[in-house]
Order: structure tokens, then C-alpha cells, then sequence
DNA sequence: CAGAATCCCTAATGATACTG
DNA sequence: CAGTATCATTAGGGATTCTG
């Protein structure tokens, strides 16, 4: 959608990043894989190579069993990881970064990357705002 | 970054992106931010110029008066987007990115370049998925 | 071990009405 | 126009119990 300025000289609209293009297409699909609480640190302790059930439990600090069921089966579910049962007894499978997957990885090191080059500017914003807007609460 | 598995001489967890290095780290603070149903759509359309309360709302279809007033407090309060008013009758607001913001739509990019490369595959996985398991349900 | 099945609670979002 | 205030709904997530 142009949204082109009626301003007489006025610069046309900057989109310095081509973000127009696309507007929603296919963003919202890989938000709501790793925009959830717990599918990055998921996907980060599988980068370090495979991991059974347990091991990614006792890695992902906090995370449930349920949610770690449901977290590895959206993840295998889109093919991002991939699930292998050995029929030993008891059960054993272990879980392991397909090449989509890790290919997002990278996606999310740029995230990460991102996220500590502004995590100072952005607690500071927050203070700045906590301060000059006490009432407001928008959490 | 090679991803080479080496398997016999690599019993130490390989992590090709480095991210066990910043396992959590300022991260959940992002992903909490552009993770949500609205902001990305949000930021996409200011990344295309200033835009006021009514505009916006035109642009993001579907969003709520609500939702997009808290969505841009929480953007201004991460000091993402500047809120200007100016002394109108009736008000008037505009919304910008900052610079911080302004960065952030460069991460945005590459989020939906990385979304719009993988789509297929990602809608290939699920219907392959949904097809050797019709009664799962995990959504 | 690796889950499936329940129950419960809270946060997130939506709908509607009202205001400076 | 640009919100605020309420109420209703739903999705996400946690705790617990049970099983192959």
C-alpha cells in the first residue's frame, strides 16, 4: 500500500528498510513460533547439538513438561527440529536442529545480537518513562 | 559458519552461532516486544513515515483502539517510537520511530526476509505433519 | 524415560461505551 | 481526534496425576 505524501516537496516516504513489501506476509508465522515463551531457548540448547526429553528439561530452567511436549511438537511440526524415538525400553528420543532449523539460528543470534546492543538505551527509555508517567501503568 | 559435525572427534557440544553465550540475555526483552500480535505491523507502517493515532489504526487491519493504544505506549516506553501532541482542537498525535526504533526495523527485515525464504518449506513441514498425524492436535 | 490427560489460573486480546 | 474505562472472552501456561 503506497502511502505517498500529498506534501508539495515533501521527501517521499522513507522506507529505508523496504519493510512495505511485505507487510505481514510470512512474519507472523515464524512470530508465533518464536515469539513464545519458550521456543528460542528451546532452539538455542539444541544448537549445541542433539538433546533428549530430559536433558532439554533440565536445560530450559522453569519450562514444564507439558510445555516442553508442546514447544518440541510446534517446533517439529514445522520442521525445525526433528524427533527420533529409539525403541529401547524405557522410551528414548532425542530431538536435533533440522536445517531449517538451524538456519534460524542465525535468525536468532541476530536477535540476540540485537537485544544487547540496545538493552542499555531500552531499560533506560523504560526508566525515563517509569518516571515521568507514574500513574500510567501499561504493563 | 561452518556447521561441519564432525561426530568422532567432537565430543564438547558444538554451537556454530555462538549462542550459548547469551543463553537469555536481554533477548525475552525483545521477543516480549515485537513478539506480540501487533507490533511488528505497528513498526512496519512507521518505518514507511510518521503516522497519527487514526492513521495507524486504518493501516493495522484489525486492531483495536485498545490494543493500539497500548501497543504504542509500550513501544514509546522502550523509547522505540516518539508520541508527539500537539495542542490541537481536537488532538492531535503523531507516532515515529526513534532511532533505536528506526534500527529495529533492520531486525524486522530480517525476520521476514528470513520468514518469506523459509514459508515453504515451514507450510510444506506442517501439512506433512498434520498428515502423518490427523488426531494431533497441538495448536 | 517420555510423554498424555486434566484441571486451574492468569495474561492477552476484543467489544463496547464514554470523554476532553 | 485520540484516547480512557469496563466488561467479557480466550489463549497461554503451570501443577498434578497417570501410563506405555
Amino acid at each position: 500500500m503506497s502511502l505517498t505524501h500529498t506534501g508539495v516537496t515533501t521527501p517521499a516516504p522513507l522506507d529505508p528498510c523496504g519493510l512495505e513489501e511485505h507487510p505481514d506476509c510470512g512474519i507472523r508465522d515464524v512470530l508465533d513460533r518464536i515469539g513464545d515463551k519458550w521456543s528460542v531457548l528451546v532452539i538455542v540448547e539444541l544448537a549445541g547439538g542433539p538433546r533428549r526429553f530430559r536433558e532439554l528439561q533440565r536445560a530450559v530452567e522453569g519450562i514444564s513438561q507439558r510445555m516442553l511436549t508442546l514447544t518440541v511438537r510446534r517446533l517439529e511440526r514445522d520442521g525445525l527440529v526433528l524427533r527420533t524415538v529409539y525403541p529401547t525400553v524405557p522410551a528414548q528420543v532425542d530431538y536435533r536442529l533440522t536445517g531449517t532449523g538451524a538456519d534460524l539460528t542465525h535468525l536468532v543470534k541476530a536477535l540476540a545480537d540485537w537485544s544487547l546492543a540496545h538493552r542499555a538505551d531500552i531499560a533506560e527509555a523504560r526508566q525515563s518513562y517509569d518516571r515521568t508517567h507514574p500513574d500510567h501503568d501499561i504493563h
